[in-house]
DNA sequence: ATTGGATCAAGAACTATTCTAATTTAAATT
DNA sequence: AATTTAAATTAGAATAGTTCTTGATCCAAT
């Protein structure tokens, strides 16, 4: 007989991603950062995702975003020492804090550009990850 | 007659920098960056000044460090949720942590790259900071 | 249906950092 | 030079984001 578990949820999320068994909290959470742009804490997807599941702890919150992370299926934002975001953009990019308005905006590179052809970097190095993050303001006019 | 304060200890640092007066722990603090290239922690730099100053207090160590930082004397750098670590280097660059080692190495822009050209910014966008960090490896051959 | 491993929930623990309050130091004023 | 005033330092408590621990629950495989 068919199963009772993840396959018989049919919304659209597949029950494995990058090898990672989505199960409905992770899924909640993927889905809730996929439809905001604003990279939230964890704190943040907690208070919001109460509304789909109102039991879910926040260490299960904390839990789901990092095997999210490993799996490479959102990405952990730092800003300084302020609170971890996450980010569901998974394309090369930088993130712009504004600090008039306190909000992140994803920062593509111009196309053609490679980050690392600009940098002087010690010779036989192997780059796992680059992270661009700016700071400053949009202004007015 | 002549002061009995900074003025006095004629050691190459000068009383002040960039507005903030250079104090007996701001100075071997400073002194110690300068020395290292490795971009210690807080808690590095406190175990290492104790040779210097065996009563500094590690909340001194943070105060001193939190104010060199904010008179753009020397820069704060985080990777991740690692704790904070500090750097002398004023020129614009990055920062490559080699994960082989734990070994951080600053990494230049090659001549002539203004990173923000790169960048599919938004529209009047004043930009007061970017950091770029880098994670990988020093491969052997 | 049973089993075993993965996941989750609740709260305790951890740790880098910041705060508080008292003391010390140094600059400014008299 | 003594007094006054403000800044800096110290020690320890407090904070906060995150991680850990443990027992319960869920689910896929047998
Ligand atoms: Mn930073
Ligand atoms: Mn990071
Ligand atoms: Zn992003
Ligand atoms: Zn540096």
């Amino acid at each position: 007989m068919t199963s009772q578990g993840l396959l018989s949820q049919a919304n659209g999320i597949p029950e494995e991603i990058n090898g990672l068994r989505m199960t409905r909290q992770r899924q909640e959470i993927y889905k809730l950062l996929m439809g905001e742009r604003s990279h939230p804490t964890a704190n943040e997807v907690f208070m919001r995702i109460k509304e789909s599941l109102p039991n879910i702890s926040l260490a299960t919150v904390y839990n789901c975003l990092e095997a999210l992370v490993q799996h490479h299926i959102i990405r952990q934002v730092n800003f300084d020492r302020e609170p971890s975001r996450y980010c569901p953009n998974l394309d090369e990019h930088g993130h712009f804090h504004d600090e008039a308005t306190g909000t992140i905006h994803d920062v593509k590179f111009k196309p053609g550009i490679n980050l690392t052809d600009l940098l002087d970097l010690p010779p036989h190095t192997v780059i796992k990850d680059i992270e661009i993050t700016l700071r400053g303001q949009l202004s007015a006019s």
